[in-house]
DNA sequence: CTGGATCCCGAATGATACTG
DNA sequence: CAGTATCATTCGGGATCCAG
C-alpha cells in the first residue's frame, strides 16, 4: 500500500494515495469535522481499529489528514482534514458520491439510499 | 475486481468502480476523445492488451465508457467517455490530477512533470 | 486502566506471465 | 487472444505494546 517511486501521471499518484477499502470512507466521515479514533471507529460501519489506524496513518503521511494530540487524561487525539489537500480531495469525493447516488437511482436501488448508508453527522 | 452486493455509501461504490491500476489512466486518456484499442495500447505506457481490455470492459459495464463499432474492413472499434457518468468522473479526476501536480511541486519533484508524464494528445 | 499504535500471520484478491 | 499459474499486495483477526 505504499507509493511507487515513479508515476507516469500525477493522477495515478493520487489514485494510489486514496486507494484501499477504507480511505474514501474515512475522508468522507472527516468532512464533518475533527474526531477521535474511537469515534471514527464507531461511526464507520464494519471497520476495525487496526484497519482504521493503518489507513489513517497513510492519509496523514500523504497530507490529506492531520492529527492533534491533547495532553492530559484521558488520552485524546483528534484527526481532521488538512486545509489544502484534504479539502481538495473532498471535492473529488463529492463528485463521486453524486455519481454513486445517480447510479443507484438509475438502477432502481433508491431503497439502498437510506439513513444508514450515508454516514450521519 | 467486481462490485460488492451492498455498499454503505455511494462513494464507496464509485471508488470500487474506478479502482484498479489502470482505470484512471484509461479514463484520463479518453478525455482527449474517442480512440481505438490499439491507439490506447500504444498511448498508455506499460499496459498490456489484456489488462486494457479487462479494465475497459468494466468501465463500459459501469457506464463510464461506451464503444461504437464501425462496420467495414478493416474492423474498427472506438471507445469514448459517456456524456453523463464519463464526463462527471472526469471532473473528479481533474481534481486529483491537480492535487498530484501540486504535491510533486511541493516535494521538489517538478522535474518529474515532463512531457512523457502527462499523456500527450 | 484506557485509548492509541504496531506486529505477525493466514486468507483473499489483484496484476502479470505463461501457454496452448 | 482466453485460461490458468504465479507472484505481489491487501485485508483483517488477534495479540501486544506504549503512553498518560
Amino acid at each position: 500500500m505504499k507509493l511507487r517511486d515513479e508515476y507516469t501521471c500525477p493522477l495515478e499518484l493520487v489514485h494510489d494515495m486514496i486507494k484501499g477499502k477504507w480511505k474514501p470512507i474515512i475522508l468522507w466521515r472527516l468532512r464533518l469535522g475533527a474526531t477521535s479514533l474511537s469515534k471514527l471507529e464507531s461511526d464507520i460501519d464494519g471497520i476495525t481499529q487496526k484497519m482504521l489506524l493503518e489507513h489513517l496513518k497513510e492519509l496523514v503521511d500523504y497530507g490529506f489528514v492531520d492529527k492533534k494530540t491533547f495532553a492530559g487524561y484521558p488520552l485524546h487525539v483528534e484527526y481532521f482534514l488538512t486545509e489544502d489537500m484534504g479539502n481538495q480531495i473532498l471535492e473529488a469525493l463529492r463528485i463521486m458520491q453524486h455519481i454513486g447516488i445517480e447510479y443507484l437511482k438509475k438502477n432502481g436501488k433508491e431503497n439502498e439510499l437510506t439513513e444508514k448508508h450515508v454516514i450521519p453527522d
